[in-house]
RNA sequence: GGUGGCAUGGCCAAGUGGUAAGGCAAAGGAUUGCAAAUCCUUGAUCCCCGGUUCGAAUCCGGGUGCCACCUCCA
């Protein structure tokens, strides 16, 4: 398996700490709003990383956080003024954050269902770590990378000198280009501190502290549940492309300056969705939920064709266009596996099969090891498909082709559950009267029941072996 | 101003030194009572300029365009 690891901005061999065995943190959401399909970039990635990893034969213990506090509307300035986006939301709705939290959560989970996401091994929430972030809090202040000003605490970033590793905004650069962009006065050390402990006596969600009454800043969470779910340091951490600065940096500075030992081993980020030529984000208009998606017909399979068949590191534009041709290209596989494969004849083994099927199995596996390649994996389910219609394969044959099909499907998870097989009688009854109609060659008859069939939704398909249908 | 990234046929998208995967759409054909599906056929020298090389979409230099981060954001 080979990875692009942000750290080295290259891709490289991946080995994880403990042969076979991957810690994996995923940076989860922060459950102020129903998350969109950009966001769902981020988590598919996870996904879709853990299912390749398994594919490949390691064993992936997976952590997913719940942001559920201290997720500031200005954390560069990481200071008083800066809003806890929850409470944010609960004043404008006037409600309990925590009210909200709980429900955006269970829309979250709602949403990964529909996404057919299997859950991760844990969705440790902020609120429920408090005490482990003030542990370490006290441990940055102990070692002299924090400080406590009026019963806010900030990390001083000058006591962390690789800060800047990950995104290439080292203090220097930061410092050169600080270009009037940095221009708040407060009371941290230096702009770039940031708030690992902060005191607002307004602040809806309040826990004791040694600094006083307050709450945890951002940034510090992760590193907290990181710590105590996977250890010192993770073999993987992922998020979204936003991620990298200044969240991700934090987290390494934080968590290193306790530890003394590198953080992570591979940073994993996607790229940008992208919408009308410029990335979707909760603070432009136009982006869509998984239940909007849903009611416009989508199923959460077509939404993860659609992310999946493009490079996760790519910018990806978004439009309901490509999310249709996803569709289509679903249909295609689902009639691949359903019908094309399906009550084949009797027939001897073709010879060339074994091979055709091995090496397709060796293609799929390569990309998927080449940077989680999933064009180039399809590329490889297509092609099988092709050659497989054009060899028209007997009984046997087919289900062999359908198992490996099968199997892709484990990493992919985009097939259909099987159409169902059973009719009411009446519609039974129709399809025999057409057939007997088409015997008797009244075609007139037959389209009109064909089109009847087709208002109810059953679409016909006639076949030498007799006529077959499926929902439409 | 600083940082990171992108630019491949109508659209989406692989490919990082050896004569451009795959998908969608489109067109023609086979098959079909009509359909659907399937099969056959048809398309790009890879943003521009210069360089390195026997050979570059792929490396180097210089441009141009676009996106994002440095505010909230996956």
């Amino acid at each position: 398996m080979r990875i692009h690891n942000t750290l080295t901005g290259h891709v490289e061999e991946f080995k994880p700490q403990r042969e076979g065995q991957v810690a994996m943190y995923n940076c989860g959401p922060t459950v102020y709003k129903r998350q969109h399909i950009g966001n769902y970039r981020a988590f598919l990635m996870a996904d879709l990383l853990r299912r390749a990893l398994t594919y490949l034969g390691y064993e992936v213990t997976q952590i997913m956080n719940i942001t559920d506090v201290g997720h500031l509307t200005e954390d560069d300035v990481a200071d008083a003024q800066g809003e806890d986006k929850l409470q944010k939301e609960a004043a404008r709705r006037n409600v309990d954050p925590w009210e909200i939290a709980r429900e955006q959560e269970r829309y979250f989970m709602e949403d990964l269902a529909v996404l057919r996401v299997p859950p991760a091994h844990g969705y440790p929430r902020a609120t429920d770590h408090v005490a482990e972030m003030i542990e370490m809090i006290g441990q940055l202040i102990e070692k002299g990378h924090a400080y406590e000003v009026d019963g806010n605490v900030y990390f001083s970033i000058d006591s962390f000198p690789a800060y800047g590793r990950l995104s290439g905004n080292t203090m220097d650069k930061l410092n050169a280009g600080a270009g009037g962009r940095v221009e708040e006065r407060t009371d941290k050390k230096s702009p770039h501190d940031f708030a690992l402990w902060k005191r607002d006596e307004k602040h809806l969600m309040q826990w004791d502290s040694p600094w006083g009454k307050g709450y945890p800043g951002w940034h510090i969470e992760c590193s907290a549940m990181a710590k105590k779910y996977l250890g010192e340091t993770l073999d993987i951490h992922t998020g979204g492309p936003d991620n990298k600065f200044p969240h991700h940096e934090c987290e390494i500075a934080q968590t290193e300056s306790i530890t003394g030992r590198p953080f992570v081993r591979y940073w994993v980020h996607c790229g940008w969705l992208e919408i009308g030529g410029g990335k979707m984000s909760k603070s432009k208009g136009e982006l869509y939920t998984i239940p909007e998606l849903t009611e416009m017909g989508y199923e959460g399979a077509d939404i993860r064709l659609f992310l999946l068949r493009s490079h996760y590191r790519a910018p990806l534009p978004f439009d309901l266009e490509l999310l249709d041709e996803a569709k289509t290209v679903r249909a295609r596989l689902d009639n691949f596996v359903y019908h094309e494969m399906t009550e084949r004849p009797d027939g001897t083994a073709n010879p060339d099969l074994p091979k055709l099927l091995a090496d397709t199995r060796r293609r799929f596996k390569e990309a998927l090891e080449d940077d989680l390649n999933t064009s180039a994996a399809l590329a490889a389910l297509f092609e099988l498909m092709h050659a497989v219609n054009k060899a028209q394969p007997g009984r046997e044959d087919a289900e062999r082709v359908v198992a490996l099909v099968r199997e892709f499907d484990e990493v992919f998870d985009v097939l259909s559950p099987p159409p169902q097989q059973d009719l009411d009688a009446e519609i039974q009854s129709l399809i025999e009267e057409r057939d007997t109609a088409r015997a008797e060659r009244n075609f007139a008859r037959a389209d009109e029941i064909r089109d009847e069939l087709a208002a109810r939704g059953i679409e016909l398909i006639d076949t030498d072996g007799g006529t077959r249908w499926k929902k439409s």
